[in-house]
DNA sequence: ACCTGAACACCGTTCAAGT
DNA sequence: ACCTGAACACCGTTCAAGT
């Protein structure tokens, strides 16, 4: 790694940092240069500005997501056994966090608003969630019949509970007894 | 209504406007003021700071949304065949809205991300959410049996689907008529 | 190519003062 | 009770200048 990779590390590192900790809307140019030990011109030397930052950054942040989930499910396809409802409690306990609690959750939070006002960062999230998908409908494959169905109806289901867990009636173990219900289901 | 709740109205009203159209980020308690034809100080007088006036429009834009919903519920009850599936097939296109192109959606994003950094906004949210599934399983009940497990189904699956519906595989119409399927063999 | 520092218009908050 | 205006520390961006 050269010096100027070094530095784009060191910087799109500590953005990530203080964005989860700040949040964006106390994300100033000014603190990342301090936090990252540069001047603000040197830091606007590398990012034009604020906007160009956030892109990298939330690249930065999809490709390390990427890397955690391909061992993820590099972990899950090892210790399969041929049962397909332990399989899918296995996903599902892996996938329905409680949004609160994630750092993962927040930093998604920051960043659908964040696309919400910018054309770029909405391909880079679209991008990313195709990636997701296409993953997900292989890993489901193996196990089930009709993955696209499965994933159309996991993904958004998933996404929403990191959201309103906290206000369904049913409790974790439920939803996950009555998903994998569904899903069995969902085959026939 | 007199002078000071017409006051407080046309400021609640204001920073809802820019907030849909220009985002927390780019929202300022000097824009609003000036939006809403007062002083900066005037503004203050009236919210100490930043943090409750957003607080206030969070509460104001909720009581907005329940009479909305509402209206809704009892267009729905109203218009009620005896049919089951008619009813859950109106239902869900009135809930799958595609959030990027919807103001409302926008709204959520914001408060969301707002309220993950504010205790008291986290309340608001929950309270919302609360009595929205309440509605929901009064609403279900009518037509389902066992409204708890449709209701903790329907919620996140909804929410995730605003977010994510331009990536998954199903179109809207194939999502419906599963998810018809699904809670209609969730019953048995 | 990499880095500096001053300047500008904007921001939230505080405060002393008016009616 | 309602409203004003100045002051403060902070912000993003621009720019002319250094090595």
């Amino acid at each position: 790694m050269d010096k100027k990779e070094e530095r784009l590390n060191q910087i799109l590192s500590t953005t990530i940092e203080v964005l989860i900790k700040e949040g964006a809307e106390n994300l100033s140019m000014r603190k990342i240069a301090k936090n990252a030990n540069l001047s603000l011109s040197n830091l606007q030397y590398y990012y034009k500005d604020k906007d160009l930052l956030l892109i990298a950054t939330v690249d930065f942040y999809f490709e390390s997501c990427k890397k955690e989930l391909t061992q993820a499910i590099k972990l899950l396809a090892a210790d399969s056994t041929p049962d397909k409802k332990v399989f899918l409690e296995k996903v599902l306990s892996m996938l329905l966090i409680d949004g609160r609690s994630s750092h993962q959750t927040l930093m998604f939070q920051e960043i659908w608003t964040l696309a919400s006002r910018n054309k770029e960062l909405q391909n880079a999230v679209e991008t990313y969630y195709k990636t997701y998908c296409l993953w997900m409908i292989d890993l489901v494959s193996a196990f089930c019949s009709k993955p696209e169905e499965i994933v159309s109806f996991l993904i958004p289901f998933v996404e929403g509970y990191t959201i309103v867990n906290n206000v369904i009636p049913l409790t974790k173990e439920k939803v996950i007894e009555m998903m994998v219900k569904l899903i069995t289901i969902l085959e026939k």
